[in-house]
DNA sequence: CGGCCGTTTGACGCGGGTCAAGTGATGTGG
DNA sequence: CCACATCACTTGACCCGCGTCAAACGGCCG
């Protein structure tokens, strides 16, 4: 998996032009990196947490518990990304983090974000946005967990992950690594490890992908994005109504 | 159905005290009432708006159409709900917003947020407290649909849509009217009409619930919601943080 | 070499979808 | 005020996509 040095302001800064004082304010976020190793816990269903953090390095997944031991993944996190922003509306995380690889994150405090939302309106306004952003794509996963079939919603995984990892300044081509196992596609999707396994030998039998050790090769990209109706909501994006930079 | 009066700023005033400069500033946002009949479409999945909305009076629902035809609810809406925030990354509405029942919404432009973000950080500060709120409802959601039985979907949706119509300063007793048409229902958990159904009744015969026309009795809501595991997340809020307010 | 974890594949069962028929309620035009 | 249409709700019979269980298989690491 290639890694990209892709901060928070990076990721920003591919919408508009920052001014020197707005990535001053950023840096801020991510002055306490935090090395964590593959496999920890790093934030949990029940424990109280005031940070929020940023993904400098790595691959994290966040998911929730049922009562009967099944797992819900909610959300994956790369490099770049804002987490636990629910700190801001509870005190404490809804959701399990764990890191999917050793990576790096920076934790701030919830005073950082009021600090934010005084010196400079713009930023607050971009966090609105990279909240409406995922709130989206969080609805498009809800309509197909809903109402989309299991081929569909393993394709829709694959291309909604390539294009989050390349978002994240990963160089991911046609071909890539999802760094998950079909046990946890199927945590994402709603589907057993088992039936995950099928579709995908399925969509390789159509000729639609093909895998090699953990990599996978998109085919027909188009054709797969529009048989399942796949839309990248990092596109298309209409930033012009923000406030002026400070 | 009751009715009450509840905007935006009461529905704010219920977590901090405004400052009078902020309540007229929110003022500003409900400034263009605009009454909508029952089932009229405000907006289109397709279409461009720029305008944000916050709803005066009424219920409406917001939902995607699959390549099949089939529909999945998003998201339903109540007096003192914002909507079509996605406006401020796209400047149209990724979902299709109808009204259920007669209605009255107020529109206002993207500058306003810009003006928010500028002359008051904690309503802005707000405004994301309530995206978060309403990501970790959407979460539920999702784990709902992705792990859990029928049963308890319609369950679940009982109980959430009574928390979200006392949110709104209606009065819902143990019994109440959904107001939702059974396929309306499915459409929101992902299941047909006819399997709501069939669970509506087993949760009757159960003694759990009871139904007389349109309304429903929650008998033993406590049992019910500790064995589908539902939390209320418009509970234990922690505004600590907060800017000061201007 | 051996154990473990992830993958693969097959056989079988079940929860929820589909189809269809029937029952009220509401509404609407004559 | 009635005849008829419509729409939501019910209920039963049947079917299918996906879950479950089980048994290999293969690669990696100690």
């Amino acid at each position: 998996m290639s890694v990209s040095n892709c901060g928070l302001a990076d990721r920003l800064e591919c919408w508009i032009a920052l001014t020197p004082a707005e990535r001053r304010a950023l840096a801020r976020l991510e002055e306490k990196p935090r090395p964590i190793r593959r496999g920890m816990v790093l934030l949990d269903e029940r424990g109280r947490s005031e940070d929020l953090f940023v993904v400098r390095d790595g691959m994290l997944m966040c998911y929730v518990l049922l009562d009967d031991g099944r797992r819900q993944i909610v959300r994956f996190l790369f490099s770049g990304d804002l987490f636990s922003l629910s700190a801001l509306a509870y005190g404490r995380s809804p959701d399990t983090v764990v890191a999917m690889s050793n990576a790096t994150v920076c934790a701030f405090d919830r005073s950082e974000v009021a600090r934010l939302a005084t010196d400079h309106p713009r930023l607050m306004s971009l966090l609105l946005v990279l909240n409406q952003i995922e709130r989206v794509i969080t609805t498009d996963r809800l309509a197909g967990l809903g109402r989309t079939s299991a081929r569909t919603r393993v394709a829709t995984l694959l291309l909604a992950l390539r294009a989050q990892m390349r978002q994240a300044g990963m160089d991911v081509d046609t071909a890539f690594s999802p760094g998950l196992t079909q046990e946890e596609m199927g945590d994402a999707i709603g589907l057993t490890a088992v039936h995950v396994n099928r579709m995908l030998r399925q969509l390789e039998e159509e000729g639609m992908i093909a895998r090699e050790g953990g990599r996978v090769i998109l085919h027909d990209e188009e054709r797969l994005a529009r048989q399942v109706g796949y839309v990248d909501r990092y596109e298309g994006l209409d930033l012009s109504w923000l406030p002026p930079g400070r």
